[in-house]
DNA sequence: GAAAACTATGAAAATGTTTCCATATTTTCT
DNA sequence: AGAAAATATGGAAACATTTTCATAGTTTTC
């Protein structure tokens, strides 16, 4: 690989001069500017970013640790994020988690010694403790101490879906999600205002709801049986609110199982929309996300740490996609 | 941040001696190194990355270029060949091309520049003209010149999907895939030898397929009307192999629409398998492909770019999956 | 008991840039 | 015309490591 010394050498500069040219930056002749440029041409020289890294005491590079690029909305996210990045020059790192503790860690001392520009982080896990306050960290849905956040608007979500199913005519509600993020776990993502917003809005209209159906976290495949044993039990239910898309599909099949018609029987909200909505079939309606807007909300933290601006947190509105319940 | 050059002088030696200690490389005493790893934790040090990789000259980075990890069988390709990588020590840097070419390019120049020890790359655009020799390239899926790859046995798939379809006792059957991909097409990738495999087996069985459906790569958003037509046309058709689960679930909706029972009137055999396949329901089979095992195949043809051995070509098994229609 | 092998250490070179500083030339201003 | 400002250029330091080499002490070997 030639480097910029053998092109300073073939067109007789120093190699600042070759530099500026490359950087465009300060006073070159304009005969010297072509010069050099006929020459990087020449030698098919390319800038060795490894080392314009070193001298500059930064990489351009974002880390964006996740449990799982797997599930549809975080392939989505991760999608946006990396492109709204790439149009503010950075360069993304991927780190699945696999919702573990420790690969989370070690994905941190790693970011660390690579000296990254910024580290997305989405958890579960209680991690806390082990935040470093050096880090240049981003939290998506999660409110870590000292750490700024972006988050869709969760709570509101939730009002929009008990709002809905009442307005649907729904009586008997019903609340499915996850149990990792309960009102007594020591984790408290943003992800549980769902519920909260869902639970709160329920009780100031005067509705009880029926009952939650929770399980851990991540952790999808008893759900056919719980709901089974839950809709034997309440037979009465008419609308459902779910964590999830995903979990809304996997509801639907559960119902359609029992012989309940949705939505003739049984209102269905999730939450998510988008893709994963769209590859799910329209018979739910969703509180949807926003990945696009999520994904500027975090590219614009990025640009921030890079300024050393304050990097604000942001909340990012839900809105409404429509299927068949609705 | 301190450095090396910290740690020595508080430890009372030369650097050299540090980074044999960090390296757990050399000559070092015991007592020296019980000093200096004390001096690192009180000092709190950790070593520069980006300064190991301007000496070693390579940073461990593996990217994958590929359209859109919002599809879902990339994201669990990503997800594996992130977790392969991991595990032999390397960085995953992802980079959405959106299927565009330019973009590909972008990302090409942009990753000569920093010396990435590999990419991986996914692509059904003509980018055979513009591959640096020198690039420490793996292609998936597909082959250029000169470029080892890695690719699912689509052939088989698709002979696999014919023969389980005539099993079933199908008699009209058809194809539905994706137009840039057809055999008249400059662009040529591992994808279109599903629909050769499926092709050349029905040929030598002596059974003509009604009819292909094709249309651009990755515009999903025509196929209810396309299949609608055609199924209108055709309504003697009671089986059908899809180029993937994606667009055989659509094909689902649509038949359903028209009151066409799946798997009783038509069986649908789709292409992808694993979590693309259990979220879209189980009325289809699959020709499952292995993300893991492609992964694991990728991975260890960056592990033999870096060993500087010859780095083969590999193609990797596929399965069934059997949903109900099987 | 001398040579060979092993252990231990640090100075200095090398990696490929950017940037600061010094110097020189040219242009502009009054 | 002389001073100030703008243009142009290159040498050298700096970035934080690893690695080579030189040197020296300590064991082992026969």
């Amino acid at each position: 690989m030639t480097n910029i010394k053998d092109v300073a050498k073939k067109a007789g500069c120093g190699i600042a001069t070759v530099s500026r040219v490359i950087n465009n930056s300060g006073y070159v002749k304009k005969e010297t500017r072509e010069k050099i440029e006929k020459v990087i041409k020449e030698i098919n020289y390319v800038p060795n970013e490894i080392a314009r890294s070193m001298t500059r005491q930064r990489n351009d590079i974002v880390a964006f640790i996740l449990p799982n690029t797997t599930h549809l909305f975080f392939g989505e996210l991760l999608f946006h994020v990396e492109e709204q990045l790439f149009n503010y020059g950075y360069k993304v790192m991927i780190c699945n988690s696999s919702e573990k503790l420790e690969k989370e860690l070690a994905y941190l001392d790693m970011l660390k010694n690579n000296r990254v520009d910024a580290i997305i982080l989405l958890t579960n896990n209680d991690i806390e403790e082990y935040l470093d306050k050096s880090l240049p960290l981003i939290s998506f849905d999660r409110k870590f101490k000292d750490v700024p956040y972006v988050a869709s608007d969760n709570y509101s979500g939730g009002e929009l879906a008990a709002k809905k199913l009442i307005e649907l005519g729904c009586k008997k509600l019903m609340f499915i999600g996850d149990d990792a993020q309960g009102e007594l776990s020591p984790v408290n993502t943003d992800v549980t205002k769902r519920r909260l917003g869902f639970s709160d809005y329920l009780r100031k209209q005067g509705i009880e709801k029926i009952v939650n159906i929770e399980y851990p976290l991540g952790d999808y495949t008893n759900i056919p049986d719980t709901v089974h044993e839950v809709l034997n039990k309440h037979t009465e239910i008419d609308g459902i609110f779910t964590i999830s898309d995903a979990v809304a599909c996997d509801v639907v099949k559960e119902l359609e199982k029992n012989g309940r018609r949705v939505p003739e029987d049984v209102k269905v909200i999730g939450f998510d929309g988008g893709r994963s909505f769209l590859n799910l079939g329209k018979k739910i309606t969703s509180i949807g996300q926003s990945p696009q807007k999520i994904a500027l909300a975090i590219a614009e933290s990025v640009v921030s740490y890079y300024k050393k601006e304050e990097v604000k947190n942001k909340i990012i509105p839900i809105y409404f996609q429509n299927g068949e319940t609705a």
